[in-house]
Formats: structure tokens, sequence, C-alpha cells
DNA sequence: TTTTTTCTGTTGCAAATGTCACATATTATG
DNA sequence: CATAATATGTGACATTTGCAACAGAAAAAA
């Protein structure tokens, strides 16, 4: 298993000796990429928090991923055209790191350390991705907006390894991220509390069964 | 890119010739696996077609992804425990590699020809593999019914490069997978034939708009 | 600080979706 | 072939969810 402190510390020593990756810092609201273009580029958060984010013909904001410390994003990952245009958004202040994908085997001119490095990292990286996007299906293929919570509470529960625990998203973007209507989720929530399934004070989520 | 015939060719060549790696064939409504243990399993689908599917508490099924030729699976890719079980059900008659997921990097024992080859184009196959993760994602953040049919649709329709083409699966498995109630999509159907937007012929689609 | 903006919490109502029940068609299977 | 099992198609009804509108709380900006 690797450490977050290997690969960043990795990644912030080398990332300038290589001439075909860039890093670049993002301040909060701003678009980092879009995926519009096909440019085969892929981005390695190195820090901050970042959001997937559709909006369709309605006006509908979706929150297609969350991106946060070490996550892989970029339209190398979107082969398949849809009619969505899909931007990437800065939640807080962020450092990214571009690279531009061709195979892990393609190393730059001049075969840097850099891209060695990444290499080895990279297959570690893609399998948490891939972690993420199956426990994403998981979330979204629950029938009920009931459900889509308690799930989501319980990843979370257990990432935390306690039963109670602040949200890290504003319950505005837990509504865009579960894909329900905002004021739907909070009746949901508040039958929720009532049930005694559930307890909230503030940001905070309680989780009272068991 | 990495034609079909190269990788197929290469592994039916070679995966007996490691001892880190295992072929089997499977009947049709045969259980591949399950994603219960956790044995660091990473299997790619040889030939014929597979179901990741999902029994919940009412028993409500639903098809988490559908696997065909050249798929990833295994729970090496779910590293993160829900309390649903899955499982990889056959589609038809399937051939299956089964290979333990340590690191690209370890190779077995006697460092084999598999390995090296395994190495080269397992990253085309892992990136199809989160692009097909992606393209899920898109289907079931979409708001309606209805627009879960259209792009499902769409999706098969630039798959085929036309706007008639057949169903890969069958109505139920497609309400399955789009993560709706059968019936209600059925109602669906019929609206969207009615308002001309599509036509259905048995199991073939016609799209009739644009 | 004050003002503005965004977020939270709540409701009635409309629309979409799920549930159930059933008839028919199609596909497996002995 | 006959029979069983599964899939398709439909409708009435119940439930869930989305929509719109608003008030108060909290956070951000001036």
């Amino acid at each position: 298993m690797i450490s977050d402190f290997n690969i960043n510390n990795f990644i912030y020593n080398f990332s300038n000796y290589c001439d075909k990756t860039q890093k670049k810092t993002f301040l909060k609201n701003e678009v980092i990429t879009t995926y519009i273009q096909k440019r085969n580029q892929l981005c390695i958060l190195l820090d901050g928090s970042a959001d997937l984010v559709r909006y369709d013909l309605n006006g509908n904001r979706t929150i297609v991923e969350h991106f946060s410390k070490n996550a892989l994003f970029g339209e190398v990952f979107y082969k398949i055209t849809t009619n969505n245009e899909l931007f990437v958004e800065a939640k807080s202040t962020c450092t990214v790191l571009f690279y531009i994908y061709d195979n892990i085997q393609n190393k730059c001119n001049r075969s840097c350390k850099f891209h060695n490095t990444l290499s080895e990292y990279l297959p570690e990286l893609i399998l948490n991705k891939i972690t993420d996007l199956n426990t994403r299906i998981e979330l979204l293929t629950q029938r009920t907006t009931r459900d889509k919570l308690l799930m989501y509470f319980s990843l979370i529960s257990t990432r935390k390894l306690s039963k109670s625990f602040e949200l890290p998203l504003s319950l505005t973007d837990l509504a865009d991220y579960l894909n329900v209507d905002r004021s739907a989720m909070m009746r949901e929530l508040k039958l929720l509390k009532e049930d005694k399934l559930v307890d909230k004070i503030g940001n905070r989520i309680i989780l009272l069964y068991e």
C-alpha cells in the first residue's frame, strides 16, 4: 500500500523536472478543466477538493464525481461522447498536476525519474479511482432517497470510524451528489430523524441504529 | 490503440504458462464469482457476457455492471465494503481469466512472458473500464426514466453507428440496468412511441429524432 | 459593521414512479 | 410436440419524488 505522504512527496519534488507535465493552482470556484476537447488529458489532484459537475438543459446540476487529494480525473476517462457538458470546479484552493496520457509505457523524451515513479504509483491511484466509481454506482443504484442517504452516511461513518461525523458536503451539494431534489432530501432527512434512525445537529450526523 | 484480436490472442496463448493465473469456462446463469471474500481477485472476461448483480433485502435486482469481451472485474475493484452481496453471473457461455492482483510490478516467480504482456495491455483495459463506469454514472444520474432510456438508446446507437439497432439486453434486464421499475419503464417506452421519438419493433429500436 | 448572497428548513401541490395484478407472447425444457 | 418457465405489455392505484415558493439562518462580501 502506498502512503499519501510518499506519492505527494514524489510529485511535488519531481513534477517540474518533466517537460510533459504542468503543475497549476486554482482558487475556489474556478474551472480547472472541461471535458469538451479531446487532449487525452489526465489530471492528478495534489491538494484541495473539486467536483465534476454537469448542468443539463433544464438547469439541473449534478455532481458527477467528487474529488479529494490524490484523485485522478480528466477527459482521458471520458472517451464516449455524451451530449452533456462536464466541468471540473475547484471547491477549495487546488493544486493540480496536468499530464498528457498516451501510454504508461510511453516515457518522455529524456526518460526521467518522474515518469518511472509515476508508472509505479499510477496503478494504485487508478485502483482507488475505480473503487470510488464503483462506490458511486452502488450509491446511485439505491432505489429510494432514504436508502441513498443511509448508504452515504454508512460510507462516511466507516471511513471516519465513528457513528458521529461532520458532513463533508453542504446539504445542497449532497442532494446534487445523490441525484435527488434538495427539498425532497430535506424531507426524507426529517423523516429519518422522526424514525430515530439518524440524528442531525447542525452539520453533524449521528447514526442511531445497531 | 490495442485491437481485440491482439489481446485475446495473447491471453489464450500465454495464460497457461503462468502459475498465478487460471482460465475457466462457465455456462449461462452460473455464478462466476462473488465479491464477499477479499482475495484481491482480478478477472478478465475473455469471451461471452456477464452481469454484476445485486439483490437487496426487498428482493430488488439491480444490474450494477454489464460485462462483455475484455471487461475487467473482481473484488479488487471493491475495496470499500457495503452491505450488499454482489454476484457475477454468466449471461452466456463465458471464458474467464482469474488473476491475483498484487501490483503490476509484482511479476510471478519465473518472470514470464505472460506477465510482461499483461502489464503492457492492462492500462488500456483499465482505461476502458473507467470509461465504462463513467458512462454508467452518466446514465444513472439522468433524472427521469425517459432521459435514461433516451441516453441509453443514444449510446447504443452511437456504438452501432445506426439509428436502428437490436437491444442487447432483454427489457427486464434493461429495467434492472437503468435502475427503474420494469412496468414503469414499459409505460415510458409506450409514451416515447406515442411522442414519435422512438419506434420499437420486437427487439429493435429505431430512433426517430434528428 | 451592514448588505448581499447562499444555505437550510418547510410546505402544498403536481408529476413521476413504483406496486400489483393480469393477459398474452415468447422462449426453454422434458 | 406439449408444458413449463420466463418475458412482454397494459392498466388502476398508491407512494414517492420533484417543483415552486417562501422564511429564517448562516456565510460571504462590501
